[in-house]
DNA sequence: AGTTCATTCAATAGAATTATTGAATGTATT
DNA sequence: AATACATTCAATAATTCTATTGAATGAACT
């Protein structure tokens, strides 16, 4: 990621290294992870490293190579260090390259199979649609991700069920549908959580999007 | 670029690397310049190699590697090998990318003013604005690409004037507004033209975006 | 069959990326 | 000032990416 200058002389050469350098920063499993967690709001490196599981003095590395790219900004809070995303932009070649990566890869359709059998239980309940029906009162909305992220801001009207305690919290969502939702489109809980929910007998479906996409479409957060 | 088996058992870890392997192969100048020249039509090869200037057997790993990535499908014919963006969601994401690297990079912007000095000079004109204005018969609309890459289609109604032959044809197109595209929107052949024009007393402007985007925008091509 | 040409393959060296380690820096707290 | 803690820096080895070269393959043409 180290690119200390770049400076050719022909223009065209030279944007498509800019460009170049914003791609790459998105090329790393590890990055998009942390993007993914950004996404939710500003986190501290620390933070970051406990959730993605790396050593912090990695994850520093990858969030200044971020920084770097334009992708991420930061500013001191103390003795902390928040990184935040740099703009909405960011998301968006985010979702770009997931949508590239949905029509290509097998693979990634398979691993959502993994969860369901049919297509058609996959369709997820669209933002419009939940805004209206939690409007209405009719529906559960549950936020399955751990305890720290939903403190840290959620979607207004939403209950923390962590995806760990969910078997044990049955009861308190007996009653009314059950929408889940978690950090994002591919984010895995929220597909475990209505797995789960519907091997119990509850009718439940998952929300489109994950928290990110509700917050950037205007949708009341909390 | 290799990546023979993506088998984490971790679900999650999975997709990261999925769409890393996406985006790994935006990363990097060569083939994005090769993108842009895909992104006009299905080109061969050596086609590629010679308007990128590099080996063959380089630009046929790239292409492979975009292949293998989900960017490009290849189909061959007779003794050539014709590749093609494998999907509308490939300029998606090279857009997106663009996008990111435009609001952070002060380098792309300054790539740009090289051309430019007044900010007000760089407004494109719209699409629409343009297929108006043809239907009026109001406007000159020139294609500064290379003449080979015009034989391979171009904007309905455009003269081919490649930016090398501008110099010597300027009666050509006297008296009327001149409406100038080229390859993509940071494509910088239709900056110098218009520049060029401009200095001839000429009244010129730029397509906002290039012949990808007009074609994906349904407009006329022939 | 032999020739030509476009493309791919295989092997290589050089460059860049990544994870890891431990030390250094900077900020609050006592 | 001394301590604790979050973050960054610097150096390293392992891996991956990139460009280059020349040989191999595949399809058309004589």
């Amino acid at each position: 990621m180290a690119k200390p200058e770049v400076s050719t002389c022909n223009p065209k050469q030279a944007l498509y290294e800019q460009f170049a350098v914003v791609a790459k920063a998105l090329g790393n499993p590890q990055r998009l992870e942390l993007i993914e967690h950004l996404a939710q709001g500003p986190r501290s490196v620390d933070v970051l490293a406990n959730k993605v599981g790396l050593p912090i003095a990695n994850v520093s590395q990858h969030l200044q190579a971020m920084r770097r790219a334009g992708l991420v900004a930061s500013e001191r809070e103390g003795k902390f260090v928040k990184y935040r995303l740099s703009d909405a932009s960011v998301l968006s070649a985010f979702a770009a390259i997931r949508a590239v990566a949905e029509r290509h890869s097998a693979e990634v359709e398979s691993v959502v199979r993994g969860w369901f059998d049919r297509h058609d239980d996959m369709e997820p309940v669209s933002r419009e649609e939940l805004a209206g029906r939690m409007a209405e009162g009719l529906v559960t909305v549950i936020d399955v991700r751990p305890a720290d992220e939903f403190a840290l801001g959620h979607l207004a009207g939403a209950i923390n069920v962590p995806l760990a305690e969910l078997d044990g919290r049955l009861q308190e969502l007996q009653g009314r549908e059950i929408v889940a939702y978690c950090r994002g489109p591919w984010c895995v809980m929220s597909f475990e959580a209505v797995a789960e929910l519907r091997e119990r007998g509850f009718s439940a479906r998952r929300l489109d999007g994950g928290l990110p996409e509700w917050q950037m479409a205007g949708l009341p957060m909390e």
